[in-house]
RNA sequence: GGUCCCGUAGCUCAGUUGGAUAGAGCAACAGCCUUCUAAGCUGUGGGUCGCGCGUUCGAAUCGCGCCGGGAUCACCA
């Protein structure tokens, strides 16, 4: 890329002018602000104790070399410290006319022997999927599609906490009070169906805690000796212990939650390559501790409990298997990490996991070092802030939780009534105008979601719902399918591909210029992106490229523009424009429809 | 209490490997559809970048100390 030219360049001309070796990193290269002439500054203060010389003059003398050393620089100026270098209209041309037509142009073919297992979503089968997760599957799916475009084989694993006191809870309660109800029975979604025993459990358990605590018990002894807590205890005991018909009923439950996850997921639009179940990975944790133990880098206390001493690396004592034998999350995690390691041996371990849970990644890979594994360098933690409501956070007791399927519903609503109120969708039959109504309610939840910076806490505020307008996911899309509307003028009235020789000859207006500038800055947002983890990039830049894109398209005609060299010209950003959208979009797991 | 994260316009967010007068969207107000889709474009108003000190030619960005908010430190997951 040019960018890489220009520094080496610059050290070339540092090593010329005044005889000192610097690498690239001493230089600060930088985007032109958009009120100064030029493509690219350089900033020169670094500069100055190696040249002795004033800003001006550095920046001047820099400047001059770089203009004859550097082909596609035709001009310079100088601010203060600050060199600014204009590119040549057929720099950019060159670019446009060379790349239009590719369709890898930004991402990497596969170049990484060794795949990225990426985790994300990770849910409990005791409960539906809330704004939560969404945020979680959202990210997930997304940064697998950036991670591919740089180059990444990727295999996605979901990671199914299936087994545990939580899961007790619902099964106990529908046995109580569930009257052999089923999905199919009651018509409700199988996840959504245990969600409710979930709620009447907490709600049960609850009462029977403020009954004990009102006869002198304090809060913490009616948490344990309430009735209800003792009896999915036993569950949880008999179901290790394969009781038969416990075994039975949570194999029901359970699958009942997996419909229900997968039709959530499927209009999400996200997948997995692999899925794991705790209740299948936890007993190689256990026998990976025990392993440990026998190495002595694990102490075990005189009841029998097991665990993990970090004391010496400012840490805790981290506990990895109880005193009765049994296993608890960290133990798990360690199995599972194992287990993926062995299946894939994967180059590095991406988890996409709250920040709630920051201090159980930290311990997890120390523990992993004790163990001697390895891998533990390569796990990295995509840890993502909490999605607030205005109320605060969510909390599923309090009923203030935002539901996956009924946001999504809600979104299909809202794009269904605010389409119709264009009268954009009189002319579609039913199944296009649901598609078309389903591609913008979910453009506008994702990009809303995608567009704040993973590691931030967001606020979603359900009762303004999500707008339409500015940077949104829909704004994009109206972007998109105004181009392919464009283009398909411009193909019905017979306009075709000029000479490039003579496009190449062609002086550039600042917008055209500015939007080619745009397309070329794809591939450093792609390479941004999987650097940082963050689909946000893309979001930003893509908003950008929409924002000037729209601009360039108001204020130029394209097919009723005079020159024939220029349409064909506009043509060609406005072609290369939609693409990059669709793929950046694409990036995001958003789909662009053709017309809107 | 220990550790970690956050604090930018009325609201939601960009900008944070130190660089030029701190940017968008929403909301408010004012314009632009006999010309390629007005879910668009243009303009106006709106800021002690939580506060203070320091490092630096230069700080929203780095360091220290406060203030405010959040997370976490379970034989929960």
């Amino acid at each position: 890329m040019i960018e890489t030219k220009l520094l080496e360049k610059t050290c070339e001309a540092v090593k010329h002018l005044y005889g000192h070796e610097i690498g690239t990193g001493a230089i600060g290269l930088e985007k032109t602000k958009k009120e100064i002439i030029g493509d690219y500054t350089i900033v020169v203060f670094p500069l100055l104790k190696i040249s002795r010389k004033s800003p001006e003059a550095t920046a001047t003398e820099i400047g001059l070399f770089l203009r004859d050393h550097v082909k596609e620089i035709i001009e310079f100026n100088v601010i203060k410290g600050f060199l600014n270098l204009v590119l040549s209209d057929h720099f950019w041309m060159n670019f446009l006319v060379k790349n239009f037509s590719h369709p890898d142009f930004g991402f990497h073919k596969t170049r990484h022997e060794r795949p990225v297992v990426l985790e994300y979503s990770s849910p409990n089968t005791n409960k539906p999927l809330h704004l939560g997760h969404i945020r979680n599957n959202l990210l997930g799916f997304s940064l697998a599609e950036i991670l591919k475009a740089n180059g990444h084989k990727v295999v996605k694993v979901n990671l199914v906490n299936d087994r545990g006191i939580h899961i007790c809870k619902s099964m106990l309660a529908y046995m109580k009070w569930g009257n052999k109800e089923t999905p199919a029975s009651t018509g409700m979604k199988g996840d959504h169906l245990i969600g409710t025993y979930y709620v009447l459990f907490n709600k049960n358990y609850k009462a029977e805690m403020l009954n004990l605590i009102e006869k002198g018990l304090t809060e913490a002894e009616a948490e344990r000796q309430a009735p209800l807590i003792m009896e999915a205890q036993e569950i949880l005991r008999k179901w290790e212990a394969k009781d038969i018909e416990t075994v039975d009923l949570w194999k029901t439950m359970n699958g009942w939650a997996y419909e229900g996850f997968d039709a959530t997921y499927r209009r999400l639009g996200v997948d997995f390559d692999k899925i794991y179940h705790e209740s299948k990975t936890y007993l190689l944790g256990k026998s990976l501790v025990m392993e440990g133990l026998q190495r002595e880098s694990l102490i075990q206390k005189e009841d029998g409990s097991i665990w993990a001493d970090l004391r010496d690396e400012g840490l805790d004592e981290k506990l990895l298997l109880r005193s009765d034998g049994t296993s608890v999350y960290m133990t798990q995690d360690l199995g599972t990490a194992q287990l993926r390691y062995d299946d894939y041996h994967p180059s590095s371990m991406i988890y996409v996991v709250g920040n709630e849970q920051n201090y159980h990644f930290d311990v997890l890979k120390r523990v992993l070092v004790k163990l001697g594994k390895a891998y533990a360098a390569h796990i990295q933690h995509l840890s993502y802030g909490m999605v607030e409501l205005p109320q605060g956070k969510m909390k599923s007791r309090e009923g203030t939780v935002v539901d996956a399927d009924d946001l999504m519903d809600e979104m299909f609503k809202t794009a269904e009534e605010t389409t119709r109120e264009l009268g954009k969708a009189n002319e579609l039959s039913e199944t296009e105008a649901n598609n078309l109504f389903n591609k913008i309610g979910m453009g506008a939840l994702k990009y809303f979601i995608l567009k704040v910076d993973p590691k931030k806490n967001m606020l979603f505020d359900p009762r303004e719902s999500i707008d339409f307008n500015g940077n949104t996911g829909p704004f994009i899309q109206y972007t998109y399918a105004r181009i392919q509307s464009l283009l398909g003028r411009a193909n019905a009235a017979g306009f075709r591909c000029e000479d490039e020789n003579v496009l190449l000859q062609l002086p550039l207006l600042p917008l055209e210029k500015e939007t080619i500038v745009r397309l070329y800055q794809f591939q450093a947002a792609v390479i941004q992106a999987g650097d940082e983890m963050s689909p946000a990039v893309i979001a930003n830049y893509l908003y950008d490229l929409a924002k000037g894109f729209n601009q360039f398209y108001q204020e130029l005609p394209v097919l009723k523009e005079i020159i024939e060299e220029k349409v064909a010209l506009r043509i060609l950003i406005s072609k290369f424009t939609g693409d990059i959208i669709k793929k950046s979009m694409n990036l995001l797991g958003i789909e662009v429809p053709e017309r809107m």
